[in-house]
RNA sequence: GUGGGCGUAGCUCAACGGUAGAGCACUGGACUGUGGCUCCAGCUGUUGCGGGUUCGAUUCCCGUCGCUCACCCCA
């Protein structure tokens, strides 16, 4: 007999119960939240047709690392390797009927052919959160705060993640007109600074160097981190049409308004944030741990202008984040935020059905409905192992009591209630069973 | 696609040329209806796969597949 191979596909994961609780956890954080600040859920179909993203989100993303497939109709379809692109699609069909500004969020699976490693697999979870249909920064002042509430729905203090913004307008502005790089080549100028991080100090100077052999253009793009404040890059002759640009105005006006709503702790201006995704078009964030040992970002987003154009005359903007479940979980194991009772399943007033033998299995069946009728959750042994047995295994299973039915117990109608921890015992009446374990257990 | 590490029992790992082992888990018993501690016994293996060197390979070499970490990119 063949025998298949018992691991799943490379890249995707089995959700055994213990881990999938941890999972569920960081979920119920964003459901919370989501409530909390009037999100919607809403969710869509898992193949989308690939033309909608290979013509915003960009070339890589698509090219390679789209799940493609062909259905019988001959059309290429893609697993969605993200959710935007669907979120523009449904939002074109109801922009005109639905008041604004339109606040929804969904948790998507979604799916990138990678190679796996750390906190990136192949099929993943990720909680995207929108606002659409107002220009207003205040709308990523709101995300910031969401982002905020979530964190500390988990537990997280201010210490240890960051978010970092930056505005591609702002950038494009900074490069045109402050550093001096031609149009022509801001885009790889943006995928240099993307990348400064990865590098040794050493090897990105270099780097720039031998890109920009004119002297000046590289020691500008080699100061662009320094500095925190973006009314004031700290390089020599800024020019007054700098200032006057679109991109300036709307990031140092946000600056100041991150700072006026307190959120000045938790998120900062970050003129290397830059962002993969081609459709970003304003304001773009990202959410890092502190510390260093999770390099990979937490959350990513930015604002788009342009993505409703795809499936509606009418235009649209919107911001918003998507989030790694999975980036999440491990941020939270490095700082040790998982609750304990995640540890094991949840047990609360639960009772386990211990029966001792095939007689009495019919009036055992009997309790567990009673005990079920009266919603008390319960869980009955069904193989009249020997009494120790069936102790051990209610202990393993994380049941606090045991209702032990036996043959005295079935013929008086009673049971035989155990509490493990202490070893305490008393004999209920069947009658009196459900408002005895509605009682916490002592 | 590039580079490093690792593949031995269900799980975590040892043995590093000379008879494949331990702990945990599981099953039974000591203890016929009372668990956690202890003790005894039992169970599980083509040492990932293929080839080479050798009297002899889990061990050394080559190939291959798989996993993992990092790079690219990104949640």
């Amino acid at each position: 007999m063949p025998r298949f191979p018992a691991q799943p596909q490379k890249g995707f994961c089995d959700y055994f119960p213990e881990v999938l609780r941890v999972f569920r956890h960081v979920e119920r954080q964003i459901h919370r939240t989501a409530a909390l600040f009037g999100y919607e859920e809403y969710d869509g179909p898992t193949l989308e047709p690939l033309e909608i993203y290979a013509a915003k989100s960009g070339e890589e993303l698509v090219r390679e690392q789209a799940y493609v497939v062909r259905d019988k109709g001959g059309r290429e379809l893609a697993l969605r390797p993200e959710m935007t692109p669907t979120l523009a699609r449904m939002v074109a069909q109801v922009q005109k009927s639905v008041p604004r500004p339109i606040r929804w969020y969904s948790i998507p699976t979604c799916f990138r052919f990678e190679r796996p490693q750390r906190g990136r697999v192949r099929e993943f979870g990720q909680a995207n959160v929108d606002i659409l249909g107002t220009a207003s920064s205040d709308a990523e002042l709101e995300i910031f705060s969401f982002i905020r509430h979530f964190m500390e729905n988990l537990g997280a203090n201010r210490d240890q993640y960051r978010i970092r913004y930056s505005s591609r307008r702002y950038l494009d502005a900074l490069l045109a007109q402050v550093v001096g790089v031609p149009a022509d080549r801001t885009v790889e100028v943006r995928k240099m600074i993307d990348r400064r991080d990865k590098l040794a100090p050493a090897e990105f100077e270099k780097w720039v160097r031998e890109t920009f052999p004119e002297g000046p253009v590289a020691d500008r793009v080699l100061r662009l981190h320094e500095f925190a404040d973006p009314a004031a890059p700290p390089l020599p002759d800024v020019p007054a049409a700098f200032r006057e640009s679109e991109g300036y105005r709307e990031l140092v006006e946000f600056h100041d308004r991150v700072r006026q709503t307190g959120l000045d702790g938790v998120a900062v201006f970050d003129p290397t944030i830059v962002r993969g995704l081609d459709y970003y078009t304003g304001i773009v964030y990202e959410v890092h741990d502190v510390g260093t040992e999770n390099r990979r970002a937490l959350f990513g987003g930015g604002r788009y202008d342009n993505l409703l154009e795809l499936f509606s005359n009418e235009p649209m903007t919107g911001t918003g984040f998507g989030m790694g479940i999975l980036t999440v979980k491990l941020f939270l194991e490095t700082y040790g935020l998982l609750p304990a009772d995640l540890s094991s399943p949840p047990r609360a007033g639960a009772v386990y059905v211990a029966c001792l033998s095939a007689a009495q299995r019919s009036y055992a069946f009997a309790v567990v409905e009673r005990l079920r009728g009266r919603g008390v959750p319960c869980e009955l042994d069904l193989d009249f192992a020997k009494l120790g047995r069936q102790l051990q295994r209610a202990e393993a299973k994380g049941y606090a009591r045991v209702a032990i039915v036996g043959e005295d117990e079935a013929r008086q109608g009673q049971v035989t209630l155990k509490t493990l921890a202490g070893g305490a015992q008393e004999t209920v009446g069947l009658d009196d069973l459900p408002a005895r374990l509605s009682r916490p257990e002592r």
